[in-house]
DNA sequence: TTTTCCAATAAGAATGATTACGATTTACTA
DNA sequence: TAGTAAATCGTAATCATTCTTATTGGAAAA
C-alpha cells in the first residue's frame, strides 16, 4: 500500500493529517520488513526527540484497524508492515534473518472446505519462518 | 502425552522428580486447554501458597524444550498444553470461548511442495481461531 | 485570517508478563 | 546418612505495552 491511499482511508474515517502520523507512514512505505513499536520510535526520534511511545502505539492500533499496517507476533514482540497491495487473500514466509517477507499465494482455509462443519471459523494463522535466499 | 510418558523423558534427561514438577504435568494432564504460568500459579498455590513465579517459567520452558508441552502465543500471552499424542504432524483449531482444541490433520506445507526452492525453511505456524461447537 | 474545538501528542507513571538472582531447600548418589 | 548439584523461594529487575493528565496542533467555522 502506497502514502496516498492510505491517506485516502484515514480522511475517510476522519483521521487528521499529521506530520508525525505522516512520518510513520513514511518508515513502512519505505521498509518491507516487519518492524516494532521501538523501531519505529527510534527513528522518529531522531526527527522528533520528544515522540512519545503512546503515540507510537496509539498509530499503529489506528492503522492496523483501518487495514493500512498488518501485525504479527513474532519472538514475543509485535512486528509491522504495510499491507500487502494483494488483493486476493495470501499468507507470508518471513525471514527471520532480515525480516523480509515473500507472498505465498496458498491458504490452508480453501482446502479445508467443509471439515470443520460444526465450527465457528473466525480467523486463522498460517506464517513459515526460515532464512530467504539472501540471507542463506 | 501422559505422566509416565513425560517422566520417563524428564528422566532420560537427567531432571529430578520434584512434587512441584509433579503436579504441573498433572494439571496439564487433565486438562485439554491452553493455559497460562498464571493459570498454572494460580492452582498450584492452593497446595503450595509461596509457589514462585519463576519455578512455574523455569517448568514450563523446560517441559517445551522436551516436547512434553507445546506452546502457542494467543492474545501477546504465551499458552500451554500437553503435547499431542498423535505421532503424525498436525495442526490446530482453538476455541477462543472455552480454550479446547480439535487437531487439524492438514498440513499447508505438504502441499506448498517445492513451491519455495531457494528458501530455508526451519518452522511454520498454522492455527485456526474460532467457537468449538459447544460455544457456539 | 483568526477563533474555536476536539483530536492528537507529550511526559511519565502504571501495569502485566516474564526473567534474573542470591539464599535456601530438596532429590538423588555414594 | 552425608554430600552435592539441581530445584525452588522470595523478591527485584526488565521489557513491552497501556494509561492518565495536561498541553499542543489541525482544520472547520466565523
Amino acid at each position: 500500500m502506497n502514502l496516498t491511499k492510505a491517506w485516502g482511508i484515514l480522511k475517510e474515517n476522519g483521521f487528521k493529517e499529521t506530520t508525525k502520523r505522516n512520518q510513520i507512514l513514511e518508515i513502512f512505505e519505505g521498509d518491507e520488513r516487519y518492524l516494532t513499536a521501538r523501531d519505529i520510535l527510534d527513528v522518529m526520534q531522531k526527527d522528533y526527540p520528544s515522540m512519545s511511545y503512546d503515540t507510537v502505539y496509539r498509530n499503529l492500533a489506528t492503522f492496523v484497524s483501518l487495514d493500512i499496517l498488518e501485525a504479527t507476533e513474532l519472538s514475543g514482540e509485535k512486528h509491522f508492515r504495510m499491507h500487502c497491495e494483494s488483493d486476493h487473500h495470501h499468507h507470508h514466509f518471513i525471514c527471520m534473518d532480515c525480516g523480509k517477507i515473500k507472498e505465498i499465494p496458498l491458504c490452508p482455509m480453501d482446502l479445508l472446505g467443509a471439515a470443520l462443519p460444526a465450527y465457528e471459523i473466525d480467523n486463522h494463522k498460517f506464517e513459515i519462518y526460515g532464512k530467504c535466499p539472501d540471507c542463506k
